[in-house]
DNA sequence: TAAGATTGATCCCTCAATCTTG
DNA sequence: CAAGATTGAGGGATCAATCTTA
């Protein structure tokens, strides 16, 4: 206990760069989770919620899903099973991929959404995007843009190549 | 299901803005984390074991940690029980108010950061920093400290005021 | 053999309740 | 009563193993 330790190599800016990352977002989800934990959904959820309603036909294979948001392929499994619970949700054998599964967005999760997300715009801006000025925060965006691009290729990935009718799921 | 939905609320630039900013953190971390997963610490772990290394006299109280973090008192004891189980880290109970304890970094722990902090910074300048032009990676940071004092003031709490010694613990 | 999905075990965190001390 | 810390219950994520199909 108590050596005396040169702290000169945990205060490399890196360290702290990466520090300051991780602080940020998780403050910010901190204060823009209550919106969606309310009624019972989590961050995940969310995330796959939109990502289904942003694709086309609101449908994406398992695996894109889990492509998409770095979740491992069980993880995304246990989240479908909650929405798939909740009604928000639903898998749809794949015509062309005996193996594969679609999700699609239910109505209710359509409209759960729909009401979800004007609050969580409004938080977001509250405690985000309104704290910069359009200079800062096209500063920050372009940053995490291209850091993103570097850790995680892909993120677009599975937007309907193979596997998925382009066709409506019904 | 297939509704036909209007997709604008749900491109709103302050949704996707928030998108990229825990993808962003969840790849670095995903490619950065393995650093200390290997031998056995999480996350938050670390988090605490370099805060203790970064305080006078290696030293916090468990609230401060908490503040700190933005842990839960009770997510912070968990830690400090597995720290001090691996015997990186130890409680101290404090001297002028008998609720509290302080955690101390062992010699031992202070060894194990010792062997990771160059790694990890390596890896972090591998994943994140060097990612960006040096003018990128300022405005990032800049963006981000902005934000986090917005979310997270108090992100420094704690750096000895009420009951923690001023002097060694030992 | 590899790809898509699921299951069981386990880890980490939070919330609510509790105990002790100020 | 408020503050510091701990405990039990429960949610959410991963890994490794497994099953089915390409």
């Amino acid at each position: 206990m108590l050596v005396r330790m040169p702290s000169e190599p945990f205060d490399d800016p890196r360290l702290t760069a990466m520090g300051l990352l991780f602080e940020t977002v998780h403050g910010v989800g901190h204060r823009c989770g209550d919106v969606f934990r309310v009624p019972g959904i989590s961050g995940s959820d969310f995330d796959v919620l939109i990502r289904l309603a942003r694709s086309p036909y609101h449908s994406l294979r398992l695996t894109d899903l889990a492509s998409q948001t770095s979740m491992s392929t069980s993880g995304i499994t246990r989240v479908i099973d909650r929405l798939e619970r909740a009604g928000l949700a639903e898998r749809v054998a794949c015509a062309t991929d005996r193996r594969s599964f679609l999700v699609g967005l239910t109505d209710e999760g359509g409209r759960r959404l729909t009401k979800l997300v004007p609050d969580l715009t409004a938080s977001v801006d509250r405690w985000f995007t309104s704290a910069l000025s359009p200079e800062e925060l096209d500063g920050l965006l372009t940053g995490l843009r291209k850091v993103r691009d570097h850790v995680h290729p892909g993120a677009t990935a599975g937007a309907h190549d193979g596997c998925p009718a382009d066709e409506p799921l019904l």
